[in-house]
DNA sequence: TTGAACTGTAATATTTTTTGATACAGAATG
DNA sequence: CATTCTGTATCAAAAAATATTACAGTTCAA
């Protein structure tokens, strides 16, 4: 998890939250993120697919919530972004060893508790509740 | 944290647990995590400093335990090779949007908390109790 | 007292990941 | 039918992680 994603997404998703019912362009985001519009727009595909966000195409397009922000919960965003173990990658140990031949069995199931109370905390606001901190 | 720091640390105090009272050489260790032994001896830098490991130079020399593993807590080993926040970077946004202005405080404080969680998910288990599951 | 087996550390190369930039097809609008 | 968007692909650049090599210094033991 060493890339601003969740930075990314959850910014976009406040815009969205104080702008509701409008339709913001990838370029107006990309100007309050301070990073490219394809950049952006990479990152909504996710949130789209997630059903986080709609978009329009064609002039005049751009992207609002397709939920209400109180729906969100923040750990769902994290979620949508997350690829890999958050405590870091593995290695491809010695197989002969009786260390290295159950490391990651261990260290899976090690991950998997740590990371479940990770998104228990994130769980406990809403996007809504996390937009509102903006004023 | 998309590096494999906390499972290298990790599957070095295992092995040191299992094989408390000897010294391990670098060169051993790595064959067992399937690394390259400077990376080990990187690795052990740190966990050095931290208290956790002592070492014996030259001949006949290597690593052990400077510690009880009873006495070394999972979420200690994890603060000794954290570097970055574990939600991911942040970005360095428009500060003349009122959510590029404040996202990074407002991120602060929900990645404290969140990394707190896991922390804790860790500290519930000791170096001991981990190294116990291999057998 | 010398060679072998280690650690400690630095320097450098390679690979992988992340980010940035550009381009363009296709949709919607007026 | 020109304009302004999204959607998507591709390539370039930068940064991070990992690997490799080298060697000085320490310790041991013959």
């Amino acid at each position: 998890m060493n890339n601003g994603r969740f930075a990314i997404a959850l910014h976009i998703l406040v815009l969205l939250t104080k702008n509701q019912g409008e339709l913001l362009s990838s370029e107006y985001i990309a100007g309050s993120i301070n990073i490219n519009a394809a950049m952006v727009r990479k990152a909504l595909q996710g949130l789209k697919q997630k059903g986080f966000v709609q978009s329009k195409e064609g002039k005049h397009g751009g992207v609002s919530l397709a939920k209400n922000p109180q729906d969100i919960i923040l750990s769902q965003i994290y979620s949508s972004i997350r690829e890999t173990a958050i405590l870091g990658s593995k290695q491809q140990p010695n197989p002969n060893c009786l260390v290295g031949k159950q490391i990651n069995t261990h260290l899976d199931t090690l991950y998997r508790d740590a990371e479940k109370a990770l998104v228990e905390a994130l769980g406990k606001q809403t996007l809504l509740e996390f937009a509102q901190k903006f004023k």
